[in-house]
DNA sequence: AGCACGCCGACT
DNA sequence: GTCGGCGTGCTC
């Protein structure tokens, strides 16, 4: 008799297992490892959605199989790499298997479905990835520093797509926002046949979505461009998984079980064995351990690296240039610049609000370059695009407009307020978003830092920025701080909490930022090293699943949570996420 | 989540 | 005696 082995999409992780049901002669044609169904739970009448994830000959279930009660779509969304892919998330977060399902299968759409027919796809040729070492289309696992010019990225990722989608295999890339995707996708058209590109995110209609990841799971040789969710897409035959800009805080999934697209990525690449470059303009102190841990190799372009002068504003200095907080060198070397093209001034906010009296604001800017054109742009007044004519670009970071010929100069003010923030990763997160602005510069035009000295003014100068990543590992190794270290976040009664401590074997010195909360509940952060971290994993599941059932995990007749987990919170420690964009710094 | 089973207090 | 309280356990 053949059973059916199916995960019910129940974020409870009681049920965070599989179970065998019996297979009704009426539905043996339709049921197939992979569709969903649609399966009696605690029987009489209680049905819950799930998915195949396996036909079997025989059951080790003692009781008598209860028999699925539909299949919901013949199709197979279900992808066997994406089912081992989620189990294993779900394990290392000591999370629910079909929370991880759940952002990686989308809503399904009957009309998309029947609508839906897959054709030959056109030929593609493999482009040569200029300005790099050959090893770039090579080696395994790469962590990739991009030429610092404008869409060097969007063409870089492209030519290393083109040879995987030559040979027939299919790309991921993984994008940490939507004006990132439409850049990318935009370079990508250039070359690329349509039919050829996927696009996956969550700015699409649920039809939309429903398509896309159709063909990703349908058609092989295609490449799919999406945010974090991506890195999830059913992929027939992937041959490349490209992360871009993995320090950014969006590729972190705020969803259950909360995992990062660079960890997901990296487990995915373990699994499917295919290649995978982590690229940014920064190195993220994450990668910049993988490197030093050898389980990835380096690889920089070549060329000239672009030109970075320190400035500061000298008390001595008057005028508007003083008024508006631009030091006089910058400010001369803007002003000369505008006379040939746009200008970029990122800021820590944007001031064209009723602003108070010490913000920057737009008419400060305004005295200070006369007649020049003001172009705002910040996460409430998004622009993509400035043209080639002279203007004064004001932007949040983030929300940088691209300049199609590249920006004449570059100003990158307020350093001292960005890094004023409360956080671990203040200086991380400056570095990566000065040089996503600087590589917004035309080749050869002059950048000009205010407000930061020392060895991050130095790192820029000599553009050495992974030696700057690679101090910031040290510190963070000297302190057993993320990411030289994982943790988890514990909440729950103190009691609970205290459980979980001890069953995952926490010494004293590990268990950090105790917090009593209002409520009674007790929150606490445990570290512990990489090695342990499938060990320390299983004992907090085991942990979870005692509260969900036992008790203390009802109280007054509503479930009342016992013991939640998060591991590799990147909010910990005070830091805020950088929402692109958004202010930043003090007020 | 929901629902059944089971072992202690007030009841026709 | 036994009706039902909800604490406890299970879901193929």
């Amino acid at each position: 008799m053949t059973v059916a082995r199916v995960v019910v999409d129940s974020p409870l992780p009681q049920l965070d297992r599989l179970f065998d049901y019996a297979i009704p002669d009426a539905l043996a044609d339709e049921v197939a490892a992979g569709v969903r169904v649609r399966v009696p739970v605690r029987a009489q009448g209680r049905t819950m959605d799930g998915y195949v994830v396996e036909l079997a000959e025989t059951s080790d279930y003692q009781g008598r199989l209860a028999e699925i009660d539909a299949v919901v779509s013949p199709v197979p969304v279900l992808d066997p790499a994406v089912w081992r892919l989620a189990r294993r998330i779900a394990d290392r977060a000591a999370g629910v298997a079909s929370d991880v399902l759940r952002l990686a299968i989308p809503k399904r759409r009957a009309r998309v479905e029947s609508a839906f027919h897959t054709t030959a796809l056109s030929v593609v040729g493999a482009m040569p990835v200029a300005r790099y070492p050959e090893a770039v289309a090579e080696a395994d696992r790469i962590v990739l520093r991009v030429i610092p010019e404008p869409a060097a990225w969007a063409r870089t990722i492209v030519e290393l797509a083109s040879g995987v989608l030559a040979a027939g295999d299919s790309v991921i890339v993984v994008l940490p926002d939507q004006r990132d995707i439409e850049r990318l996708l935009a370079v990508a058209a250039l070359v690329l046949p349509p039919d050829r590109l996927v696009r996956l995110d969550a700015g699409q209609s649920d039809a939309e979505r429903y398509r896309s990841f159709l063909r990703a799971r349908l058609e092989p040789g295609v490449l799919i461009v999406g945010s974090r969710a991506a890195v999830l897409a059913p992929a027939q035959r992937l041959g490349l998984l490209i992360v871009w800009d993995d320090g950014d805080p969006m590729l972190h999934e705020p969803h259950a079980p909360g995992v990062h697209a660079r960890d997901v990525a990296l487990v995915r690449q373990e699994l499917s064995g295919c290649r995978l470059v982590l690229a940014a303009h920064a190195p993220s102190v994450e990668a910049e351990r993988l490197v030093e841990l050898g389980y990835c190799r380096r690889i920089e372009p070549a060329g000239r690296p672009p030109r970075v002068v320190p400035t500061v504003l000298q008390t001595g200095d008057a005028g508007p240039a003083q008024q508006a907080r631009i030091p006089s060198t910058a400010w001369r070397a803007a002003s000369e610049a505008l006379r040939d093209g746009p200008v970029l001034l990122q800021v820590s906010r944007p001031g064209d609000e009723a602003a108070i009296g010490t913000e920057r604001t737009a008419a400060d800017l305004g005295r200070a370059f006369p007649r020049a054109r003001i172009i705002v742009a910040d996460a409430a007044h998004p622009v993509a695009e400035v043209g080639s004519q002279p203007a004064i670009v004001v932007a949040t970071r983030g929300a940088e407009p691209v300049a199609p010929d590249g920006y004449r100069a570059v100003l990158l003010l307020d350093g001292e307020r960005m890094l004023a923030r409360e956080s671990l990763r203040v200086a991380e997160d400056y570095v990566r978003t000065a040089a996503n602005a600087i590589a917004l510069a035309a080749p050869g035009a002059p950048v000009y830092l205010a407000g930061v000295g020392g060895r991050i003014a130095r790192a820029f100068t000599t553009w050495r920025l992974d030696e700057l990543a690679r101090e910031e590992l040290a510190e963070r190794t000297a302190a057993r701080m993320p990411p030289a270290v994982r943790t988890a976040t514990l909440l729950g009664a103190p009691a609970a909490v205290e459980a979980a401590i001890t069953a995952a074997g926490i010494a004293h010195d590990d268990v950090i930022a105790p917090v009593r909360l209002e409520d009674g509940q007790l929150r606490s952060v445990i570290r512990f090293d990489y090695r342990r971290g499938a060990e320390v994993a299983a004992a907090l599941r085991t942990e979870i699943l005692r509260h969900a059932a036992g008790r203390g995990a009802r109280r007054g007749g509503r479930a009342v949570v016992g013991l939640r987990v998060r591991f590799d919170d990147p909010l910990l420690f005070g830091a805020e996420p950088m929402r692109r964009g958004a202010a930043t710094g003090p007020a």
